[in-house]
RNA sequence: GGGAGCAUAGCUCAGCUGGUUCAGAGCACCUGCCUUACAAGCAGGGGGUCCUUGGUUCGAAUCCAUGUGCUCCCA
């Protein structure tokens, strides 16, 4: 009869409608004036990644947004591309290197870059094939690459740029200094961890006396490069000592004792070491009182040859130990406590970062800041959810200068040169003439000081600028708003004088079933490719939106796909049984609108209401509300209802009654593809294939979304379709609680006057019944169940079925469920306060529904009564 | 220490500017069904002191305050 098989096999479909839209080319973007753009720019993924979960959530949404904005007629561009990611490939590249002997100081830079070449053109692109997996609607023409030629130029242009509005500087810092990878990092790249620590009192002897303080550290080894002690000025314990100077233990240096209001009284003893070349606040401090600069670390933080010679090139924690191991020789140690301090690590590089000095370039932030504070304040950047306005208001009143250099070799190197012989300082986009006497800096730029300009300088002309930029939506995870989006904010108001995106929906964090952050290291990351291959890429991206409320993380496993596994079915299904139909009857438009009734009014209510609902919630970017209404509309109307409804008339003797329904029906499955479509983009193209023949090139992603008809929404056939349903309802309640199987067709006798024939058959179908009598004085028949709905009292005469205690069990329960509704609603009517205060429509409603249930009560004992 | 979010059925969560979407959905569970699209399905059912305690109000899951517990960011 039909080869269209029983479930849905996504493996066979997905591959070839993939490929058919990159053959159509109908992702591609070009400028049309004529059309409002929408577009969006991916957050590009570091191109030593993987698929991710992360990933999959990320770019479902934005495929949602960009395919429904194409089928509403945008002029859709969503650009795809990857970041270079400095530190990570620079890393990985090292150490595969390594592994073959080659180290990269050795080959030096430039064979090392083409290392990183080769190992991109190999590894590179994969997270981006993995991407078209998922079916994401990306214009692949436009890929991008933060190294490109082009991007590369923009991003020095800019570098140049900034430097001669005296935004980006050089300066000798304090730093965090990644040990690891041997390059300082920025303040967002330090996460800071808690560690079960020790912390040291040492006690330091007093010049000329023979008193000791005594300090507390959790960092023992910087005492070699102590150069001062501090107190708070009002601590009584140490005003003696003020002034004095104490000698330091294993070093022998003279350091003075001083006050100053940042020392803490309650921590340890009140006295602290001061070391202003290894801790951000002694430096401070040590600006404050002209401490002398100790640096006591090489680059790895192996100790160098300011210390002691005993404690000489060793690795921060050997000091450590022989340091304290020396301080307890002598005595100094005066006891250790336990204590649990905030480490911070390198984001990247995984180890404790070391605050060190050095040169380094920054931008200065607060002039930038102020507009992009201002943007987001003033609504031209709104936040989805909009309490990341907060933490960015937060974040953007508190910022401090950027460092922006980096001293690894992947990535965009600063376009500074330094005259051998005076120093003098160049900067430009190209080398000096005479280059032969200069030297070129060596550091390159911070990766996000280069996707900070993704939002513009990913389009290459001005023409292409012009139309796209601003982008419509930025969608990313709130980890890195201020790494890249508080940024791309600063780099658009700057550089483009303008927003470069106007609503930023921040995605949820997916987590494990048991709520723990997915990590390699767990192993609880599912891989996508194997679920997508598993349950298919639709049942993945529709399980993991309806799984995501805005803002909220969403707990995921993979059996959960399940669940869109089975939404998929279930569409396939409806679509398979309606095209089996039409094979035998003849799908015909003209007739579409021939034969209208109660049902096909109804569905087009629905229909529409539903789809105002939709646009409502994609308009306030609550995508996974947008989900669920969907998912109720295909499954509970339209599959529940509407076809089973349909099938009367499927199988009517009348040909034209048969060929409108089936037509209509036909017509409202292709509005429901289409509003799946975004959602699940491969299901519903190969189900609107299969509904007509389409030309060459056709498809569904390029076909107009539904429009609202407010005139199709009407109120009382929802109100006359809520009457058939209850009474249908009601009778299956009575088979569930009965147990009468589906095989025995009942007789029903229904006490109303409001049955036309239409609807007759409709129950006869439904509830299973062989004959309806009705009458508005219609008189119980005997050995019957009742039941009682608005407007309509139910008998079924159940002969030999019927067990009278069942059955007054039944009715009572019913009975005690209507008296405490009527308690509630007689004690609400009876406080004259409610009825003073309450709107008179809540009054009326009120009154309505005692009147309702007392009617039903009576109705209900009476038929309790007579059953003795 | 500062800030944000969350707490509703066994689990995961909806529930808007207080009142018929007011106690809901999906999963899980129980019962009955291979009813001519779908057992990845159909029909029915059980199950919640809406975290605590106060307050505002005629009326609170909803607004306010307090407390408790969890999560996350920043310092």
């Amino acid at each position: 009869m039909t080869e269209i098989p029983k479930a849905y096999n996504p493996s066979s479909v997905e591959d070839k409608w993939y490929s058919y839209w990159l053959d159509k080319n109908i992702f591609h973007s070009e400028v049309d004036k004529e059309k409002e753009p929408y577009t969006i720019v991916i957050p590009p993924p570091n191109i030593t990644g993987m698929l991710t979960m992360g990933h999959i959530l990320n770019n479902t949404l934005q495929d949602i947004m960009i395919r429904t904005k194409r089928m509403q007629g945008y002029n859709a561009c969503w650009v795809p591309g990857t970041d270079h990611a400095s530190i990570a490939t620079e890393t990985k590249v090292t150490n595969f290197l390594a592994e073959q002997g080659i180290d990269k100081h050795q080959i030096g830079r430039e064979e090392f870059l083409k290392h990183c070449i080769t190992w991109k053109e190999k590894y590179g692109g994969i997270i981006i094939q993995q991407l078209k997996k998922l079916g994401v609607s990306c214009d692949w023409e436009r890929e991008r690459f933060t190294l490109d030629e082009h991007y590369y130029h923009k991003v020095v242009e800019t570098f140049v740029q900034l430097f001669n509005e005296g935004k980006i500087y050089r300066g000798y810092r304090m730093v965090n200094w990644d040990p690891a990878s041997k390059s300082a990092i920025s303040d967002e790249e330090v996460i800071f961890r808690k560690v079960e620590g020790s912390l040291w009192y040492f006690k330091y002897p007093v010049e000329g006396t023979d008193k000791f303080i005594t300090v507390a550290t959790t960092r023992p080894e910087t005492m070699l490069g102590d150069t001062g002690i501090a107190v708070n000025p009002s601590d009584e314990r140490y005003q003696e000592f003020i002034g004095k100077n104490v000698i330091l233990p294993l070093v022998g240096r003279k350091i003075p004792v001083f006050a100053d209001e940042y020392v803490d009284p309650a921590f340890g003893t009140g006295a602290v070491k001061v070391t202003p070349a290894h801790d951000v606040n002694d430096y401070a401090m040590g600006h404050r009182h002209n401490l002398e600069l100790i640096n006591i670390f090489h680059p790895n933080a192996v100790t160098n040859d300011n210390v002691p010679e005993e404690f000489r090139n060793l690795e921060r924690y050997t000091a450590r130990k022989l340091v304290v191991k020396k301080m307890e020789e002598l005595g100094l140690v005066e006891k250790i406590d336990k204590y649990e301090n905030n480490v911070g690590y390198s984001e990247r590089g995984g180890v404790p970062i070391e605050p060190y000095l050095s040169e380094q370039w920054f931008m200065k932030m607060d002039e930038l800041a102020k507009p992009a504070l201002e943007v987001v304040r003033e609504n031209k950047v709104k936040f989805h959810p909009d309490h990341w306005t907060k933490t960015y208001e937060h974040w953007m009143t508190n910022i401090t200068d950027w460092c922006i250099s980096r001293q690894l070799w992947w990535g965009h190197r600063i376009p500074v040169w330094y005259h051998k012989d005076t120093n003098e300082i160049y900067c430009n986009v190209n080398p000096p003439a005479d280059v032969q006497n200069w030297r070129q800096d060596e550091d390159v730029l911070d990766t996000w000081a280069s996707s900070w300009l993704w939002a513009h300088d990913v389009f290459k002309t001005d023409e292409e600028r012009n139309y796209y930029y601003p982008t419509s939506t930025l969608v990313t995870g709130p980890d890195i708003i201020f790494f890249w989006v508080a940024r791309m904010i600063m780099a658009g108001m700057h550089l483009m004088k303008d927003v470069p995106f106007r609503d930023v929906y921040f995605t949820s964090i997916i987590r494990d079933s048991q709520g723990r952050k997915m990590s390699k290291s767990l192993g609880n990351s599912p891989d996508p490719l194997e679920v997508i291959s598993e349950y298919g890429a639709d049942a993945l991206r529709f399980t993991v939106i309806y799984l995501a409320p805005l803002g909220q993380d969403v707990l995921f496993s993979t059996d959960k796909c399940e669940f869109g596994r089975n939404f998929s079915n279930k569409i396939w299904n409806a679509g398979r049984f309606l095209l089996m139909n039409a094979e035998s009857i003849p799908v015909d438009k003209n007739l579409a609108d021939s034969n209208i009734d109660l049902v096909d009014k109804w569905i087009s209510s629905r229909f529409n209401s539903t789809l105002k609902e939709l646009n409502k919630a994609m308009d306030k970017f609550e995508i996974n509300n947008a989900s669920k209404l969907i998912y109720s509309f295909i499954w509970n109307d339209f599959c529940d209802w509407y076809i089973e409804l349909s099938k009367n008339k499927f199988y009517s003797d009348n040909e034209d009654i048969k060929s409108a329904a089936l037509t209509r029906a036909m017509m409202m499955f292709e509005n429901l593809l289409k509003i799946v479509h975004p959602f699940m983009p491969f299901i519903s193209e190969e189900l609107w294939q299969l509904l007509e023949k389409r030309n060459d090139g056709e498809t569904i992603s390029t076909s107009n979304y539904p429009l609202v008809d407010d005139k199709l929404i009407d109120e009382n056939t929802e109100a006359e379709m809520t009457f058939l349903q209850d009474i249908i309802t009601a009778v299956r309640a009575i088979r569930g609680e009965m147990n009468i199987p589906p095989s025995k067709h009942l007789k029903l006798y229904l006490k109303t006057s409001l049955l036309s024939s239409e609807l007759v058959d409709f129950i006869k179908k439904l509830a299973r019944a062989e004959e309806i009598h009705f009458a508005e004085d219609l008189i119980k028949p005997e050995k019957s169940v009742s039941s009682i709905i608005k407007g309509c009292e139910i008998f079924i005469p159940l002969e030999g079925l019927i067990d009278i205690e069942t059955e007054k069990n039944r009715l009572l329960k019913e009975i005690q469920r209507i008296e405490g509704g009527l308690i509630g609603v007689t004690k609400k009517l009876g406080n004259e306060n409610f009825v003073k205060n309450a709107p008179p429509d809540v009054v009326e409603k009120e009154k309505q529904k005692q009147a309702d249930w007392e009617a039903n009560l009576s109705k209900l004992k009476e038929i309790f009564e007579n059953l003795k």
